[in-house]
DNA sequence: TCTATGACTCCGG
DNA sequence: CCCGGAGCCATAG
């Protein structure tokens, strides 16, 4: 493994992939736990570019309102809301219902 | 080395 | 909660 593919990026990789189904959480809660509290956009950034890996579920974490922000970045304009409602979670207009019941905080869950 | 960028968040009104 | 504006910082070029 070449030093450079180890990153920032990897340590938001490696929360995701424990994102338990069915439940979600914010980039600022993951950027939290990496005790990077400030860098809430990098795990965006990270998220971005998840489609380089395998078995990253970018469609669990959305920003702190629970809106799908990130839901253009997928191949198809509701991807993202579909494998969320396949999992149970309920979205309506971009925006994750009842979201703080579904919200799951690597801080406390770790 | 420096600048631009952004799937964010906080703050004041 | 909505809105506008400022702060943040790892990565890419």
């Amino acid at each position: 493994m070449k030093p450079e593919t180890l990153s920032f990026f990897d340590k938001v990789y490696e929360v995701a992939k424990q994102i338990p189904e069915g439940r979600v959480t914010s980039y600022g809660a993951i950027a939290k736990y990496l005790a990077a509290p400030r860098s809430a956009r990098m795990v965006g950034y990270a998220m971005n570019a998840s489609h380089l890996r395998d078995d990253i579920p970018a469609h669990r974490v959305v920003n702190r309102k629970g809106l799908l922000t990130g839901k253009f970045h997928f191949e198809g304009t509701n991807v993202m809301q579909q494998l969320l409602e396949n999992e149970g979670v309920i979205v309506v207009e971009n925006q994750i219902q009842n979201f703080s019941s579904y919200f799951w905080d690597p801080s406390e869950a770790l």
